[in-house]
DNA sequence: GTGGTCTAGACCACT
DNA sequence: GTGGTCTAGACCACC
């Protein structure tokens, strides 16, 4: 479910942290279901403990995840989901677009090449 | 022209590359026009030349930039340009698009959060 | 009467001890009353009697309770608990304030920001 | 300047968060100025360096510092620093405020309370 | 068994 | 020299 790829160039943790918080915002782990241990997921992706325990951490920060201590780490009620998925593709598209107005696009092409890219997807499906 | 900023996270001779990409990707530096020299440049942003090296290393990788020794660094012919950036924006968008669906939201969600983001952007020109 | 959350950071003995501390400071606990036996608590609770024991244990230590053993945890008489309770809230404010002045906080800001939460609590009632 | 108290039984990088954040809110580090380094501040206090850096990514996420990769950290700029220090006094008021009242103290008895501690607290001056 | 903290020591990227 | 990441191994509190 999770996996580590030594040639991505950020660190691992951040890996490990990015994957969890699909996995929960796709609801693959659902409200209340409880993580692996620090340990085991240390183990199973032979990676040290401490590192997995600074992607934990960041999850908690970020109430997606809560501890209980002794006990192990949990997926949060998070009712804000929804609106975070919104908000970070909606910040990613504004990322893109900025940049492409930097290359020289004109708004006009950016219109049309989002269009052919919108349309492309659809027919995917 | 180019400015260094000591609060983005990112190396100095990624800041430099990737503004002086721009610059020739606008046509702001035509073909053929000369760089500025490695030292003087260094010289006006108070940084280290080797950070300027480094960045006209990626340039000359990357074909942007070709180099006479002696004489400096000059904007290489490059007819693609115009294709590539369109190609570069399409590639970014499918893979946020794509990034999107797998996180839950439906096509016409996504349709209409990019209507938003180019209008806003647009507002703002 | 005694509930244990699971998200609250702090240790479960500690939020046990807390509750009947304040149970007993309320006078919802009076004098010579018997407290559940840490067994029957903790299993109402669902957790292990050790954790139920060691809230005891504290309460013992600030003899607000007494054992009989073989018979159970009583509360203890204690007469200065109205003393208790003004001295416990006088220092904590005076702790705050001094950190206020500290961080450059002028009196009269400290004095009008006490104000207006005395007001919010009262409203809230 | 900061320093380590081993009888303190919170962790020693929160202590040396809340030391600098501290310096920073009362402005005795002024913006623009740069923190000790990592492994200098280590030395000094006889701690672990890794103990250092988790502190001032603390501060680096609460964007009190900026960070220039190979040269050191920065006090940021931060015009929100007076807000805070209100919200940060607001805060605990309410929660011994509230801790009280679950006391059984009364709205009176905590108004007059207060009034004394403001009162003496002026005297001290 | 769980998570949380800390040390010691290493390597990397950047300046 | 700087910060950033990672490993290995330890100890503690909690359950």
């Amino acid at each position: 479910m999770i996996l580590v790829d030594s040639q991505d160039a950020s660190p691992i943790y951040e890996q490990v942290y990015r994957r969890i918080r699909t996995l929960i915002m796709t609801e693959a782990l659902k409200e209340g279901e409880q993580l692996p241990s620090v340990r085991s997921l240390a183990m199973e992706l032979s990676i040290n403990p401490n590192t997995i325990q600074r992607a934990y951490s960041l999850l908690e920060q970020e109430k997606l995840v809560y501890v209980v201590k002794g006990r192990g780490n949990f997926v949060a009620h998070n009712e804000e989901i929804p609106t975070m998925k919104r908000k970070q593709f909606t910040e990613r598209c504004q990322k893109i677009i900025r940049e492409a107005k930097q290359m020289g696009l004109t708004s006009e092409e950016i219109k049309e090449l989002l269009r052919q890219c919108v349309e492309e997807e659809n027919d995917r499906d």
